[in-house]
DNA sequence: ATAGCAGACGAACGGCGTTCGTCAAGAACA
DNA sequence: TGTTCTTGACGAACGCCGTTCGTCTGCTAT
């Protein structure tokens, strides 16, 4: 056994002030290791030990485990390029915020499940929702349909992500698996799924393009009850 | 320490012919702890000890909890309801079926995030799928559209029970958190949001059947490229 | 009668979130 | 300066979890 000084020193000499914990740092080393690992290998006990520490101290800045992870999705949600400003008409503009938010999501393995799985509130998501609102304003959406509008873009972009996410970290015997089953299926039974066979399981990404103006046509011509 | 032997005899009193373990019994355990505890509350060891076995045993018939959880919620689609067939044009028929698949995943805690996290293949989904299939067709929809916007109801039904699901389970000071963070904001910053208020927050039924109308709508006006 | 095999499963491994009690260092105060 | 109080830090432990390994057992086919 190493004596718990001499351990000290050493871990003193590779991070010479030692890292004065702090929420932020917490977020920060939390992010590095999604980035890494992904979501799956995201714990608090690894954060804890990247920042020299063991996980009972990350408890008085970080409430639980949830927490940090919406704390994560705020930080990382700065990401999202907000409004080129010119550059287009509205609604190209709006496609391209989503398709940020889209792509942020995206990037890390595992947070657009986070995504659907908070009602987020942090600084970063109230600037998304608030260049969401005004890019539909001025689109000459109505403010009481734009509210519902929104939480409809937002939650069908998490969406994709997640299953375009899903289907990246999958391995290949599982999609193999469902293909087959696709196309096993008897023309008898299921008249509909034999005659579109391949086009059901095909995931490009014109997908989520098509989808975006399936909304926004949506909204514009569903006004609200 | 009680002999095996004893504890074998009055186990197989109390169960007499033991369950015999297979795929539809464990699928059936797990169903039945999934309503009662939410998908939380589900794991192998869990439904191992309601079938009075160990875990290890579970791994003949399932490959891993993944499997597991793919099963259970194919098993639990088979109570969506299909087509009234008569009653209703398409688009309402279409719009109770989604209803339908709604109710199903938002009945037992954490479902919903299971269809988000699976493309499932299972054989109560085909059955889904083909019925959308027929609605969509049966309104006018030509099927390669149609392939795209089933994956587009069914996802975007998914995310909102997802997102009502996590708000029934989340504790309340989560929630008025949330509304706190919209009112607290500054009429400068983020006017829009400061000119709605609650109307971000609040959560009504109502929101999901405009969903719907806005994506039949989007789906109909909505070419594919 | 025996060999082979597949289902069953006890035990263990390594990981996880979270809690508790203790400790040290600094602030507030006398 | 000396003393109390507060607060961050954290070692240790608790009770879960999924999964694997090696062994046993009872049946089937030879």
């Amino acid at each position: 056994m190493i004596s718990p000084e001499s351990r000290r020193i050493v871990s003193r000499r590779t991070r010479p002030a030692k890292s004065p914990l702090s929420q932020e740092a917490i977020v920060s080393t939390a992010l590095e290791l999604l980035s890494r690992e992904g979501m799956a290998g995201l714990s608090l006990r690894k954060v804890a030990a990247a920042l020299d520490t063991g996980p009972a101290s990350l408890y008085v800045y970080v409430a639980d485990l949830n927490e940090l992870h919406v704390l994560v999705l705020d930080r990382v949600l700065g990401e999202v390029e907000l409004p080129p400003e010119q550059a287009g008409d509205w609604r190209n503009r709006l496609k391209a915020l989503l398709r940020s938010y889209f792509g942020v999501l995206l990037a890390r393995p595992g947070l657009a499940q986070v995504a659907l799985s908070t009602i987020p509130s942090g600084p970063n998501m109230m600037a998304l929702t608030e260049a969401l609102l005004s890019l539909l304003a001025e689109g000459g959406v109505d403010l009481r349909r734009a509210a519902w509008a929104i939480d409809l873009l937002l939650l069908q972009t998490a969406a994709v992500a997640a299953e375009q996410d899903n289907r990246r970290s999958q391995d290949e015997s599982e999609l193999a698996r469902v293909a087959e089953a696709v196309h096993s299926v008897s023309a008898e039974q299921h008249p509909n799924i034999h005659a579109l066979g391949d086009e059901l399981v095909s995931g490009k990404g014109d997908r989520h393009d098509w989808a975006l103006d399936v909304l926004i046509n949506g909204v514009l011509s569903t006004p609200r009850p």
